[in-house]
DNA sequence: GTCACAAATGTGACCGGTCACATATGACTT
DNA sequence: AAGTCATATGTGACCGGTCACATTTGTGAC
């Protein structure tokens, strides 16, 4: 008397033949769509399968074909930020759509050696590929350094893959276009880390289109993301006699605006003020806040097909990804 | 003439045992730290490791074993949300400290069908167990009642669990206590979707500290957690003759702040507001938002050690976790 | 009738670890 | 010297899929 295999663990694939009078290579083609097989057969043996509740093991599948269907999303600390958090959501959505797993790891500190162990620990983890949002200039080079056994491709961090990463430089423009439209002629800026990519590029793009204007900002002072560098940003442009300020993001722009507040200025009427990303609460701040808007998801998912191309071989092509001015109440001409 | 094995793909446990000398049984010892290995041997071991630059396959220890050392994450739609965000970065920081993965997989919209899916995603994927981020109840339940192969733990839903959740009706009680104790005896409430558990608890702590007292809600307007939600609350509280409103979180008290303006009445002066999060830029809203704080990266971690207890049979305890009031400007004494 | 060839299915090895069990070595009794 | 036991290591099967190859069946051409 023997005991029933499916008191047992899972069925697998040698159960369901066995089940459905075939070979378990049989039902091996079933699972993989292979032609040549006759629909009575297929039928039979998905019957077999149904009833058997039968689910494939990936690790079994992984093992003999060394690829696994999963990428790894590495994420800086920046976790609980608006931008890398919608554009996770998007990578996940867009690789379940194609039949790929997302496995996380996120390096506690911006730290080579914690990057390298968050890569390390993908790979190990067998992953085919991998999206590192690495939006640091050091994190991105030490991603880039690290020759990687898989691809991996860099979102958020101006990798040169005009697809990838939504144009920053022509945000900082559009943001200096606007204000110098106004008739602001005194312009400030608040960035992002020096080491961001992305906040250099919108510092550049700034700067150029002051250049092109034949000016240049009369002060810059640089944050670190949080609103709370923003607030303290005040006091490096406070006697610089500036009309309008350009953020870098909008959490900043909200200190900034709560600063000049508490300095007695009214936004915009003494202090024009615009953000970047335009995060779903920068309509309420007060004054609403005038901004520079970008799709998170969009990057998200071209940064998924991008990879996903890159493992079959067959490259991909795509638009750049502009950003949008959004008019608000925080910039108005000066007084 | 063969080919040099190390040309083709990784090295394998039995490369490393023939540079080693020793059999591959060996090799996995010294891999999975077993005793009764002779301290040169490991090293040889080791050193041939290195010399290979040999990383273990996870899919073949995965067969054998069928343990993945993977957890799955499941997330609601909510991924942009502030506090989501922070605890799955806490999750995948304290799961990779106990040497597990973190699989995501986030169900586009709240229905049933798309939530099994996204379960069964993981399942098929090998997880061990299960986090379930879903703070809707119907989310809860649908997860509840498929009955899966593996454990299951559910948080910001009030799963019962105390441990597993900031006990969001003591914060409801935090936030009408201290606006009775200003004076206020006219309060009103913007609550959270009806159908998310935390919402729920919420008013209920509210209503409840108020019914002590012997008093109630003069007002209670539903919101979806969004700024904008809360900017649209505020038609609904105008006329209710309040002189204080507890909002479910921050965001839709910076959205009723904004409307409050938009209407003439100042915060706190005319209308005192009390938020729930204490997001990083509650402290630069105009005025400073009092708010109750709760810490999500405590959430995260506990829910790991929750489920990784209930994998190895050790159940853990550990107290409920309280959280703050965080006293600003956004409340005062009443006219 | 048989040969050729496509369609449909079966056989056993293999991926890279772990498991259960067998075996070899040394130290310590008796 | 033989027996006992802890220590240290080796052997081969196995996990559940896929791969390369072999085999059987059906169909039309000659």
């Amino acid at each position: 008397m023997t005991v029933n295999a499916s008191a047992k663990s899972s069925p697998s694939i040698r159960d369901v033949a066995k089940l459905a009078r075939v070979s378990h290579q049989t039902v091996s083609r079933v699972l993989n769509d292979h032609p040549y097989i006759r629909p009575a057969t297929r039928e039979r043996v998905l019957a077999a399968m149904a009833e058997l509740n039968y689910r494939p093991n990936r690790a079994a599948r992984t093992l003999a074909t060394s690829r696994s269907h999963t990428i790894g999303v590495l994420l800086t600390a920046s976790a609980s930020h608006y931008g890398p958090a919608s554009t996770i959501a998007a990578v996940e959505e867009a690789a379940r759509d194609r039949g790929y797993s997302v496995v996380l790891a996120s390096p506690g500190r911006v730290e080579v050696a914690e990057f390298s162990d968050a890569l390390d620990h993908l790979i190990r983890e067998g992953v085919d590929g991998i999206i590192a949002v690495a939006p640091q200039i050091r994190a991105a080079a030490a991603v880039a350094k690290l020759h990687n056994p898989v691809p991996v491709v860099m979102i958020q961090c101006d990798s040169g893959d005009p697809r990838l990463s939504v144009d920053n430089r022509v945000g900082g423009k559009l943001a200096a276009e606007h204000l110098w439209r106004l008739g602001h002629r005194r312009l400030a800026h608040v960035s992002g880390p020096g080491d961001w990519s992305e906040a250099t590029a919108r510092r550049h793009g700034f700067e150029e289109a002051l250049a092109d204007v034949g000016s240049g900002p009369v002060a810059i002072a640089e944050g670190d993301w949080s609103a709370e560098s923003g607030y303290r940003a005040f006091e490096h442009l406070r006697d610089s006699g500036c009309t309008a300020v350009f953020c870098a993001n909008d959490q900043m722009a909200l200190g900034l605006i709560h600063a000049a507040h508490d300095d007695g200025r009214r936004v915009p009427r003494d202090l024009s003020i615009i953000g970047f990303d335009d995060t779903p609460e920068a309509a309420h701040y007060l004054p609403p806040l005038t901004t520079i808007r970008q799709d998170f998801h969009m990057v998200g998912r071209r940064a998924v097909d991008s990879l996903l191309s890159a493992l079959d071989g067959t490259p991909k092509h795509g638009r750049s990804i502009h950003p949008k001015l959004v008019v608000r109440d925080s910039t108005s001409a000066p007084a």
